[in-house]
This record gives structure tokens, sequence and C-alpha cells, in this order.
DNA sequence: CCCCTTTGACCTGGA
DNA sequence: TTCCAGGTCAAAGGG
């Protein structure tokens, strides 16, 4: 897949590759996206354009909000297509980058333990562990960053049928071009990305698997067309929907389903090839992470389930068709509802056809080690459980016991990976974190509200709706949506865009997977 | 010849 | 039951 959960191949390449860096240029993303590049841009790739998924900044990044534009995009250089960025370790585990509402800190397994933000601007508290090996390298090729090789436990989440978790990408590097317009500063001092170049190339998009177009439609509600895709892979019954702009930026995509088979090697013409064969990356096959993106903004590509789809399938969505589950827990009648891709009974988020679904569960599952997002802070009162197809695991359901605030959210534990935590966030908090209940996340200095993300942590579930406009701070970004709107308080050590970008174009729902959570929240509390 | 895209028609499911 | 929008099929055509 090319395209959103697209895969890094193209710098891709082993598993082994151990670092992360960036150009000498660029210490930061901050000054990556300040930098004389302005952006990194696709000059080649399939993905010339921007990913939707967005990320939120580094906390510490002066970038502030996401250009209104919707020019504004920031495009991924030849070779590599934001899919494969995507795929990245690096970008999977944005949402690990969330700090543990309880201890406030950043678990460096979040990450992997592969990563280490040497670069203080993105580690505000980030805690960086012996085994973190995840640095912000100064490259001697001014225009390269690449992500070392990152495996977490997303592996245990696609393992299931419905976990539909795609491989990671050991690795990704970027090439950064020069920027074709400038960033500006905000007022508040702020890097905005401007508007860079268009996507040149999105004819393919590639992520390392093979696709084959099998219809466009004209959607209502947008006047983009969505395009069909199949793997072509003989009997994988993968697919995605890709809808682009007029102007062929890709404005989302939604995977559906899950390889059946591993990468197949680079045969082809497409990015990651060339970006292989241009940085002497090796191919990697085995994916252990993939989540599904839908951002608001348009993007090159997304990173590509692995053996895994970006969105869950019915099972795991689709509640309202379970009212009478094994749980036997009672459900609100609104409860989400999501739209399924019709078909083969796997489900994902889908766009909402604009007069359509209000709550369209824009789901994306992420591994997390460590970080507790369980307790992030606000209070919850669960009003459901039930066990959903594929997952003999529970899921709770949970309301945020503020009155008048929409925002729900369920939890349960991988099928076959006990540790691993899959959270979905539907909606957006309408008001601030509540009172601290004594962990250190409840604690932080949030950011004003006019911050727009910038340099704030993500909540998940403030991320609903918003999660748009967080992802377009990062690197990534591509198109931005309005700014302003993020719901975000706290965390502000949230620094890993990837997180953003996982959470792109979630909209309503914000799906995160971690491992099991640590000290006062266990995930037992939230599944009992 | 193979593979992929295009595109109109048909199918399906929800309202 | 009907309407409609989304999704899929499959023939045609291009590279």
């Amino acid at each position: 897949m090319t395209s959103s959960t697209g895969s890094l191949d193209a710098s891709a390449n082993s598993t082994s590759a151990s670092a992360f860096s960036f150009s000498p240029t660029y210490s930061s993303f901050t000054d990556l996206l300040a930098g004389d590049g302005g952006g990194v841009r696709s000059t080649g790739g399939d993905f010339g354009g921007v990913p939707k998924f967005k990320s939120a900044p580094p906390p510490s990044l002066p970038i502030s909000r996401p250009p209104v534009s919707p020019s504004s995009y920031f495009s991924i250089p030849a070779g590599l297509s934001p899919a494969e960025l995507l795929d990245s370790p690096v970008l999977l585990s944005s949402s690990h980058i969330l700090p543990s509402p309880t201890t406030g800190t950043f678990p460096a397994q979040a990450l992997n333990s592969r990563f280490s933000l040497a670069n203080s601007q993105f580690g505000n508290r980030l805690e960086s562990r012996s085994s973190s090996d995840f640095s912000f390298h100064t490259n001697t090729n001014p225009q390269s960053y690449q992500i070392p090789p990152y495996q977490n436990s997303l592996a245990a989440i696609s393992a299931g049928k419905n976990s539909e978790l795609s491989s990671m990408k050991p690795s990704i590097k970027v090439e950064a071009v020069a920027p074709t317009q400038a960033n500006s500063q905000t007022s508040n001092g702020s890097t905005e990305i401007q508007p860079s170049l268009p996507i040149q190339n999105q004819r393919r998009l590639d992520d390392g698997y093979n696709w084959r177009k099998y219809g466009q439609k004209q959607v209502k509600g947008s006047e983009n067309p969505r395009s069909y895709y199949k793997c072509s892979y003989p009997g994988c019954p993968m697919k995605k929907k890709v809808e682009r702009a007029l102007d062929g930026q890709i404005t989302e995509i939604v995977y559906k389903g899950t390889h059946n088979h591993p990468k197949p090697q680079s045969t082809r013409r497409n990015s990651a090839a060339v970006a292989q064969a241009v940085q002497g990356a090796v191919p990697s096959e085995a994916s252990e992470n993939s989540f599904g993106v839908r951002s608001g903004m348009p993007i090159d590509s997304v990173q590509t389930p692995d053996d895994s789809s970006v969105s869950f399938g019915d099972d795991e969505i689709d509640m309202s068709s379970q009212k009478s589950n094994q749980g036997g827990d009672d459900f609100d009648e609104d409860e989400p509802d999501s739209k399924r891709w019709k078909g083969d009974g796997e489900t994902e988020g889908l766009s909402a056809p604009g007069n359509r679904t209000v709550r369209e569960p824009r789901v994306v599952v992420q591994t997390q080690s460590d970080i507790d997002i369980l307790d992030d802070g606000y209070r919850w009162r669960k009003y459901g459980q039930k066990v959903v197809k594929g997952n003999p695991n529970p899921r709770s359901y949970y309301k945020c016991t503020t009155v008048g605030c929409p925002v729900r959210k369920h939890v349960e534990r991988a099928s076959h990976d006990m540790r691993s935590v899959i959270t979905t966030y539907e909606g957006k908090h309408n008001h601030d974190i509540p009172a601290a209940r004594g962990s250190g996340a409840h604690l932080l200095t949030r950011p004003q509200p006019d911050n727009n993300g910038i340099g704030m942590a993500i909540r998940p579930s403030a991320m609903a709706n918003h999660v748009n406009q967080i992802a377009s701070s990062n690197i990534f970004n591509g198109r931005l949506n309005a700014a302003g709107s993020f719901g975000f308080s706290g965390y502000q050590n949230s620094i890993n865009p990837i997180n953003l970008q996982q959470s792109a174009r979630m909209g309503n729902f914000f799906t995160e997977t971690k491992e099991e959570p640590n000290e006062d929240l266990s995930i037992d509390s939230f599944l009992n």
C-alpha cells in the first residue's frame, strides 16, 4: 500500500536500521520545518504530496498552527512516500508519545525502546531509556533523515484477524528537498509550513504493495473522486480507497482488510524501490505495524498496513450490530455506529458523505508501550461492555463524566497480545481536564487554546475531530486544516509527530494501541 | 501479452 | 418498498 499507511519501503529497510536521523541542517523538527527545506518534499515518488496524516508537532517546537491554506503542504522527497514515512516506527509511535497521565513522563518503551530524543527540542519529558536508541542524528546528508528500525507491540495486535495492524518498517529515510515556499512565522513565533508543491506524481500509491484499481466513484458530499484499489496479490483481500482532490492531492485513504502475504519485493518502479536504490536501503518485508489513517488533509501516502489493515473490521467497530452481545452490557442508542466498508465484513471508519453520519469513527490502530493512555486525565464512566468478534477480550465502553461532554472511548486488549491495549476515542472534549487526580499528567501545564496544539501534547480524547489539525503540524503534514480548533490539553510532553499522523483523519475516533498501562489505571480497570 | 486504468452499469445495504 | 449512495464488476483501451 502505497499509501496511507504506506510503508517505508523506500527507506526502509530493514529492521536493522537503527537510527532516525535528520540532516544536520535540521537538528529538530522545528528546524526541519523552518529550515531551508521548508519542508520535505517528494520530488518524484508516487506520493509527492503530503500525507493526510497529521500529527502534532513536538511540544517544544515553535511550530504553531497548521497552515490554513489548503495549498499548504509538505511534500516528501522522491523515493520516499509519506506512506513510507508513516510506516516508520517513528510515526507509528505517535501515540506512544503521549505522556503517561499518571506519571507525566514518556516511557521510552513507548517508542519501543528504540527512541531517544536526543534533541532536547522534542524531549520535554521524554525519558530515554537505556534501550532507547532513537535519536535525531545530524546527518551528513542535509537532506535526509532516517528513522530507525522499529518494532513494537503492534505485531501482536496485527496478529489477530481483526487487529489489522500492519507491520512497521524498520527504518525510513526521508529526503528533504528545498522548499518551494518559505515557512513563515506565526504571530506567536511558531513556524508555519507554507505550501510547497502539489503532489507531482500520485498515480501510484507505492507502499510496497501492488494495487489494482478496480473502480472510481464520485462520492456525494465531496468533489473529490474516490478510487478503489485492491491488493493485486492473489487472494489478498486488502483494499483501499483513495480520495484525491482535483489537484491530485490525496485527501484521504482508507484501508480495508489485511494483507495475507508479505510485502512483495520491490520489483517495480515504485518510489520505495527508487529510494532504496538510491539510498542503498534494503526492503523490509515483514511489517509489524500498520494503521489506518484518515485525515482531513491531503496526503501523499499514508502508512500502509502490512499484514494488517488500517482500520478495524466490523467486528471491532460495529457496536450497534451487537447490542445484544456476549457481554450483555447495554449500550446507548447513539452508541457509535461506525460506517463500514461494505463487503467482506471488514470495517473501518469511512468518510462521512457530508450529509450523513455525524459520528463516523475514524480509527487508527497504534501500538504503544508504556504510555498510559487509559488514564488520560479525564474522568470516565463505564456504560457498557461487550465482546466483539475477533477478540475474546471484552471491550469496555466509557463516557466522559463531564456533563455535556460527548466524548466516549472504548478499551480492549489486543486479542493476541494481552499486553497491548486498543483504545478508541470518539468525539472531542468540550472542557478542560478535570482537576488533577494525583497523576503527573494532570498537573501538566496546559497550553493555551490559541496555541493550536503546537508544542503541546495530544490527548487522544481530544484528538477527535481535531486530529487533523494536530497532525498537520507535523513535518509530514500536508494541507492543514483551519487552525485553532485543538481541543488538546495537557500532554505538553507529547512530541511525536507520528502519533498525530497516525491519528490523522480519525475524525471522531482516535484509537491507539498500547501495551499494558501502568500504575493506577490498569487495563483491567477498564475492561471490568 | 500483461498489467493497469477508465468508466458505465450493476449490486448492496441503509434510510 | 423505494430511493439513493457507496461499492464492485467487467469490458474496453492504453502503455
